[in-house]
DNA sequence: CAAAATTTGATGTGCGAACATCAAATTTTG
DNA sequence: CAAAATTTGATGTTCGCACATCAAATTTTG
């Protein structure tokens, strides 16, 4: 039942050659015959062998050194993603593992490029980074992985560059199931659907915004959304664009905040309407999210655990610096959905 | 910014003492002084030092051993729960954890406390159990604690026993849900909720319960449940009562399946009423359930990933033996919301 | 066929901690 | 104060692997 691990010795002696030619195999060390690389290759296969990753990760002493390009004081689901990188180097330090965070400006192309370009292969073994859609990036991120850094992007992807592992969630998904919640909860219920934005360039939420229209025009007629209003991911903005809604369509009868700025979309509510009235749904569980879901100003919030991305980012660059295996589903970044009856 | 990872002998010096007293220190041996101790101590907390996790398991040498105990053939999700600790076993048995699946009968308390009796402190480490609520369960997990085994409960929970953790949902939260999703895609409409349990000894379709029918009675008194059915988390048992409620009750607006048998379910409910007239509740994403949610059949489905459990479940017990640390938050087993939107 | 080039094996070192042993230093006791 | 008991330090071994070196064996080449 229970198979003593194989070790070097024992795929040497297996294969019929000497332990430092096995060596040279797995480290793919050059001097090895074909053959010879074949047969131990072979005798790796017959024994399931799998160099053990302490003694591995010990013999080796190398730091694995991790960066991590972040937005500065953005808002407070960049904050939460922030602490959360504290804590997970903090954890990391003790397994010869080092995280650094590089603060860019936030929507700025041009600074998260240049941060990207500074990062020589010398210094850093890895990075994550939360990217804006903008061509100048997608050029720096294929330049860093052209250089031999891992790469993975965290929140926002970039599909279409060179990145080894997008971090997040599906926000078409997300936007499809923030769509069924407001045709749901409205059962019956025609009226206007307001979408808010941070800003359209951001893949994020224009993704959101596909998903959700999509819904609401296949499923749910009776609702039609209106244009989308970008509110800047800033509360004052977002206070702004909410009341001149509230104000000029009394037929709304739901909202799907897609950015952040949920702070001032609360008050407006607040001040314009009777709880209950408009189906709201948002995302990120900030505090004052949550306690807008509490009180009934909110009916849904969608959600990624910052902190689940972070550990994640960490495992994919691990794993992808040290030729490890990635645990597929382990590394599924969920659209969690709480209501006010499942708050963590 | 970064400071290199202290080691023992750093302690040592900073201590003013021989590598050999810390050693004797960390790792609890007898024949050092209180006041050295306590120097020894402050020097480790002065470097804030922690073990070299490779180097530690390397020169231990040891393999932990777990235990899963788990229901034989009961359902399709605890296939999937055994098919992951399979996985897992796979992917552990690289680093030095061996785990090994010990099966025992459906609803029986007697074999699952027979199996727990039967494992000794020198063949294991560690078990995760999947309990049915019964005084004798609870004595054997006291009994197994006791003797110094580490034990955290799978999936169902019995918190007054000596259990170090638990790994699964808040069920109370996961009834909850349902219920407000019942009363909210009813949105205006009163009629009849049919519940359907596995069995009620099982805490956790009791809790639920608990939780759903708090959430109804207190928020939407239009919907009111009728009495709890038992199903045997089976799927011909299920049918069959699902077809009497069906019959007997043309009111019923709301059905909330709490246990297994969805294949029973989904078949009456296709046979007797047309989709979308019965707002239907389910949980775990099994093959047949994940079909409904597509088809209309289901409105929704609460699930907890087995393969997470079974993760957090080896992790939590590798750090309780090891005396490592345990992230909490990693290891907060979600209530995961599927709509016919977000499936993985 | 001999010389040159390539492959291979044996061997050693270091990673950081766990654990063991023995001698030296210190404290406690009679 | 000396003998006995307790603490302490120095040292060595082990875990499994990465990496390096050198000599021996094999193959290739002219």
């Amino acid at each position: 039942m229970i198979k003593p691990k194989a070790k070097i010795q024992d795929v040497a002696a297996v294969a019929g050659v000497g332990v430092a030619t096995v060596d040279r195999v797995l480290n793919k060390r050059p001097g090895v015959r074909q053959q010879t690389v074949a047969r131990v290759e072979a005798a790796l296969r017959q024994l399931n062998y799998r160099p053990d990753i302490h003694a591995a990760r010990l013999a080796k002493g190398r730091n694995l050194r991790l960066a991590f390009v972040i937005p500065r004081g953005h808002n407070t689901f960049m904050d939460l993603l922030l602490d959360e990188v504290h804590n997970t180097a903090e954890r990391m330090l003790h397994e010869r593992c080092f995280i650094d965070v590089l603060f860019v400006e936030a929507f700025d192309g041009a600074s998260v490029a240049a941060t990207l370009n500074g990062l020589s292969e010398q210094d850093w073994d890895g990075v994550a980074v939360v990217v804006p859609d903008a061509q100048l990036v997608r050029e720096a991120i294929d330049a860093c992985v052209a250089r031999g850094l891992k790469l993975v992007t965290l929140v926002s992807d970039l599909p279409s560059s060179a990145r080894q592992h997008f971090v997040g969630i599906d926000n078409i998904a997300a936007g499809r199931v923030a769509g069924r919640l407001l045709g749901r909860f409205n059962a019956g219920r025609s009226g206007r659907i307001a979408l808010i934005a941070g800003s359209m360039v951001l893949r994020d939420h224009m993704e959101r915004y596909m998903g959700c229209e999509q819904v609401l025009r296949a499923e749910f007629p009776a609702l039609t959304a209106l244009p989308v209003i970008e509110g800047r991911d800033d509360a004052e903005t977002t206070a702004a664009v909410a009341r001149d809604l509230l104000l000029n369509h009394p037929d709304i009868v739901g909202i799907y905040n897609m950015g952040a700025g949920n702070r001032g979309l609360i008050r407006e509510l607040k001040a314009a309407r009777q709880p209950g009235q408009v189906v709201t749904i948002a995302h990120e569980l900030t505090p004052h999210a949550r306690q807008a879901l509490l009180e009934g100003t909110y009916d849904a919030i969608l959600c990624q655990d910052p902190a689940h991305e972070v550990r994640s980012a960490v495992r994919i660059l691990q794993a992808l610096c040290e030729d490890g295996a990635i645990v597929r589903n382990q590394e599924r970044i969920r659209i969690e959905i709480f209501l006010k009856d499942n708050l963590p």
